[in-house]
DNA sequence: TCTGCCGGTGTGAGCGTTAACACTGCCACC
DNA sequence: GGTGGCAGTGTTAACGCTCACACCGGCAGA
């Protein structure tokens, strides 16, 4: 009696197995499993009817035992920082959606604080998961630290993370960026360019400001301490609010499209016209910055095309067994509306 | 020979299972599993020697084969349509971190369109995973029927996916929200309110309605007919521009914040200042609203708040093994800024 | 007619883990 | 001084799948 009861305890709530679908259609487990996984010698008479059976019971494959059996989780992981920014949570999207496609199931982890062990722990709890390859979407220094840690045989992407021994990466040429804005502001007339930088422990930021700089010495123009917020709106607000005062100021590179924003702010209030008295530059082209007040000139980076990009860089390195050594920088392009003048 | 070879051949990387930590150990496998399962009963100095093992061969457990024995995947799937808008994004960031804590891994899978079978699509692919329970950050009414197939066996919580049958749900109080930005315009003594609707196939977009008519016709003002946008910033500013001409219009609920800047945007180019000709007000409280010109009075509503809840109430039906009837609504705050005046 | 091969199918083993149970000392209790 | 129990450990059998191989009949080529 007892063993009765307990016999049926472990399988849950008598979900059918591969073996149920094969006694339905009068045929063995292993020919389920052929017409699972689409080998091309079965019958088709005899394919109909399994999957006929494999329909009424709703039977769907175990995939924990697969994975064991084939040592192949077809999962890819994604180390997140903060999905809320727009750059990442685009990206993420695009990264599912190409992952789909290429038939991975996508697990993501995300790094609660900006230091290395947050991001080795979130790498760690993937890798827990045998993930087959993992991207980050971290894009500042304590991630690349952590990649560089990850054991060699584990495919890798980062994205963002800046140029580094043996971690693949996918970025946008942010140094171009910079440049082209600056360039735009120059050629506008202004005599030199402030710029609002993100926070200098992201790679993206530090060539932003090289890009900004090398056009400031190429010029000859002065050059202007960076003054660097967080990213926000309410640091690009701050920042601006310093160099609102300074009647010297005619042109602003911000490093993202919400600092511009609250940029664009801070010169409001302070009774100084974009683009008459001061033209503002951002970085990103959100959707929303054609609609500010003025509409935003911006860099545009396209972020769906960087995800789509590290996902294919990172299948390669699956399929091959060997980690590439790969570098792949999009070329940004400048979208010029109307909070630029001279 | 080829035996030997071959034999070899399955294992990978030579990856070091529970029996070489074992043998490294000089205990049997069962011993490592009750170390790495925490159990009691192992004494202290054994426990050493085994953690010494298992860091020394870098051994971390095969989830495959766990989750086949237990049957438990410890994974939670999560559908979502559109990350890129802020508050689904910061909603799975919020659940993301939840459910870690919670000791979960999470798989996403993001629907394609708007339209039920993506909905199903995603869930299917979930389900494939053997997620222990689904959480839809797809608040449209497609994904409201998908989920009302899913088998009634698997835990599952819609976000902000309207009232329905035996569907969790979880979501911000729509009515109470839209009827607080109406009644403060109201009272600021505005004849009406116009309103600028989401997408009608959203329930919040229907609840916003709502809430918005029901307090225009407590009060007896006239209704004018809804202008629905997409979310966009474009899409606002657009239904904004028809409004702008008309100088009836002095006040307009936006169903979102994107909406309302656009609509801000419009307004100007019209030559109606706001608040002084025309109020607006949005939804959500993005971080940007605080800085937008003007700053955006608006209703708050805390997707953090959401996730976190969404997730209390999936794990609660995973250990209590039923589905709960449970309905959770937040209630929103309004944050009155400079986009609205008499 | 025999051999060989190939399409179509079944059989058995094994993936790495946990659960159940068995076993060994040792201590407490009558 | 037996009995029971319990802490600490080992042994064995699943879990549901895929892989390698065996098998069978039929058809082509010798």
């Amino acid at each position: 009696m007892t063993g009765l009861a307990h016999g049926g305890e472990r399988r849950a709530r008598g979900k059918p197995v591969m073996m149920d679908v094969a006694r339905l259609a009068g045929v063995s487990h292993q020919t389920v499993s052929r017409v699972l996984n689409e080998h091309p010698s079965v019958r088709s008479e005899t394919r109909e009817r399994v999957l006929r059976a494999m329909e009424e019971l709703d039977y769907r494959r175990n995939s924990a035992a697969r994975a064991l059996v084939t040592n192949r989780s077809h999962t890819l992981g994604l180390v997140t920082f903060d999905t809320t920014l727009v750059g990442p949570s685009s990206t993420v999207y695009a990264i599912e959606r190409a992952a789909r496609d290429a038939g991975y199931f996508v697990s993501v982890a995300s790094a609660r604080s900006l230091d290395e062990g947050s991001v080795a722990n979130a790498i760690n709890r993937l890798r827990e998961q045998a993930v087959e390859g993992i991207i980050t979407v971290a894009p500042m220094d304590s991630a690349l630290a952590a990649l560089a840690r990850v054991p060699a045989d584990i495919p890798l992407v980062g994205i963002g993370v800046g140029e580094a021994m043996g971690v693949p990466m996918v970025s946008v040429d942010n140094i171009a960026g910079a440049a082209m804005a600056t360039k735009h502001l120059v050629d506008l007339g202004h005599a030199t360019v402030h710029h609002i930088s993100g926070p200098p422990e992201w790679p993206e930021t530090r060539e932003r400001v090289t890009g900004w700089r090398t056009t400031l010495r190429q010029v000859g123009a002065p050059e202007a301490p960076v003054l660097s917020g967080d990213w926000s709106s309410r640091s690009g607000y701050e920042a601006a609010r310093m160099l609102a005062s300074d009647p010297d100021v005619t042109a602003i590179f911000c490093g993202n499209d919400q600092m511009a924003l609250g940029a664009l702010r801070a010169l409001h209030e302070a009774g100084r016209d974009v683009p008459t008295e001061v033209s503002v530059v951002g970085f990103d082209d959100i959707p929303e910055a054609a609609y500010l007040l003025p509409p935003l000139t911006t860099v545009q980076q396209d972020f769906a095309a960087l995800g789509r990009a590290s996902l294919e860089l990172l299948v390669e390195q699956i399929m091959a067994g060997v980690r590439t050594q790969q570098h792949m920088r999009f070329p940004p392009e400048l979208v010029v509306r109307e909070s630029t003048g001279r």
